[in-house]
DNA sequence: CTGTTAGCGCTTTCAA
DNA sequence: TTGAAAGCGCTAACAG
């Protein structure tokens, strides 16, 4: 890799002539110049970023920190962070954490050594920890996807506890009593959010705390299944079930396959986040779904507010609201179950 | 963010002392280890690996530069770069270029000046442009998913040659004569080589090059729904559709759906590439799946090997086997469609 | 219009 | 066992 020197002799100039073309900073002669751009050419020389970076204290790179890339609902958010940063012509650093705080705050540390301007945090565990590690090293964050107790920062999530509201509602209002809703970790914000809403709903609906069936496991496939088949097994057996991720949903309408429970005649399904609508070709799950593109560039956007200083205000929380979309899953519960109910 | 300099004032020593304690080389007293560590710890110091890099020209980093992270497949690629890049504590940066060549350009542009160590490059073209400029950069490269043709490099694929050979194979055994192949662009690698695999299934079952129906557009939803269209408008009409990859089968499937045409029933439908496990409840698609994490991962670790000096063999070319994986999706031609064959 | 000096944070000599 | 000097590649500040 050639250097500013090697252009710099190759040219007849100093380094500092070459550096100003290539800056195009202080006056140059036109004849520099040309040789200049034509030794830049012969060598094939880039600049060295990390050189200026040093300098400068500014690497043009974020970091995207989440769980797990694979599922479809960070791909996206990922997508919309990358193109954010691209329009700035920064770049991204991604990390999957698979849900462990040990991984995720090696991860960090790394991300500090490297200098990263900012980091896109979905974090693993509802611990401030993270947030203080950076923020003790000045390094700026943005919570995505889930809330952070007990700390400040900026946070862009979706509006789970309405969208739980919703969803549950319309559960309501197809007849059903008997709702179970099938969650992750109570550890994490999102899940915590989506029985809050949940709740709400059944209590507007006139039922009491007592009529709550909440289920929490983990945001996985298996762990839908599993839940699934306890939600089956109790007396009276709900009507619905209510999913807290796709991962959940996914793994629940499996179960109800091999238990040979048909979805919507015999059971209801609704899920949080909806499935991509690459990989589907009918869509079928009711489902609340996330703007994860937008939260992915709104909270890069953020980021780049508070690199460039011009985010003196109270932290962010920004909440997007989720959209409730209404399909084949979930149908109004068997005559025989409401009479039960 | 403290510096070396702030953690030896500190502790009451040189910045070397420091140095080598984090770098545990050389000999170094017992207490004035301590002193270091205290001062380290209390000033929450971490190395810049900027200034490191600098020196060591090395910046365990790695690129992953690829058309979009939102297909399924490419999401699993990008899974088992990282979990092997992990491994071996490197970091990467992610690139989308939507199948752009300018975009992939000024992405491998940046890189160089960010010098990463290596690039992991499904490249957006059959172009050697991209890998001359990393060579000519002293940047190690391997291609995955596609060969580049003129040019000599390292690459991880899916022997797509054999597994459309397999699926259309599998096709012909259930006795379909008239298969219509939708394909990619024809630029594309992986696009020909599935063409190849259908054709050369097609002559070995005694069909002559008249019998094959070739239709290229792009790796997309709304090309193969056009391209479904197309051929159903054919006469007389295929028998069975193949799918040249995952976005080009679920438009086939919808553009079936919406002409009310029955699969298998009144049309086979068979794809390559698979779609992610985690958002089917019930698979349905007969696919040859590719090895996709074992792709990332493979990819990986021959970029470790060359950095570590240790492939001065011949470019690599490890093209992986894929898998046929037959469901319900393919099944034998309607008697009346026989006939008429 | 162009060049010299100094320093970003770190580590490899070479001395003490 | 510890420290001082020099340099990785770049550019701001100050000459000239």
């Amino acid at each position: 890799m050639a250097t500013i020197e090697d252009v710099a002799k190759r040219a007849g100039v100093s380094a500092m002539t070459v550096s100003r073309v290539l800056n195009n900073s202080g006056y140059i002669g036109v004849k520099t110049r040309e040789k200049v751009e034509r030794a830049i050419e012969e060598l094939g020389y880039v600049p060295n970023a990390l050189a200026r970076s040093l300098r400068f204290k500014t690497t043009h790179t974020l970091a995207l920190v989440l769980t797990d890339i694979t599922n479809s609902y960070f791909t996206t958010v990922a997508r919309g962070v990358e193109d954010m940063a691209n329009a700035r012509d920064f770049t991204v650093m991604f990390c999957n954490t698979d849900e462990s705080p040990d991984k995720e705050m090696k991860y960090l540390s790394v991300l500090a050594q490297k200098q990263v301007d900012g980091v896109l945090l979905v974090p693993a565990f509802s611990s401030p920890d993270p947030i203080l590690f950076l923020k003790a090293r000045g390094i700026p964050v943005v919570v995505l996807d889930r809330r952070i107790p007990d700390v400040e920062v900026d946070t862009v999530r979706t509006d789970s506890v309405r969208g739980a509201y919703q969803i549950t509602r319309h559960l309501l209002d197809l007849g059903h009593r008997r709702i179970a809703i099938l969650t992750g970790p109570v550890e994490i914000s999102t899940s915590t959010d989506r029985v809050a809403g949940y709740k709400q709903a059944l209590l507007e609906a006139g039922l009491s705390e007592a009529d709550a069936v909440i289920m929490g496991g983990a945001y996985t496939i298996s762990s839908g299944y599993q839940l699934a088949q306890r939600a089956l097994a109790l007396k009276p057996t709900p009507t619905a079930l209510f999913a807290g991720n796709n991962f959940i949903a996914i793994g629940v309408l499996r179960a109800l396959r091999d238990a040979g429970v048909r979805v919507p005649d015999e059971m209801s399904v609704v899920s949080f986040d909806d499935l991509p609508s690459t990989t589907v070709v009918d869509p079928f799950l009711t489902v609340v779904s996330q703007p994860a593109y937008a939260i992915g560039e709104q909270g890069t956007s953020r980021l780049f507010d508070v690199l460039a200083g011009r985010a003196q205000t109270a932290p962010l929380d920004l909440v997007l609201p989720a959209e409730l979309i209404v399909r084949q899953s979930s149908g109004a519960p068997r005559r025989k179950d409401q009479d039960m109910g």
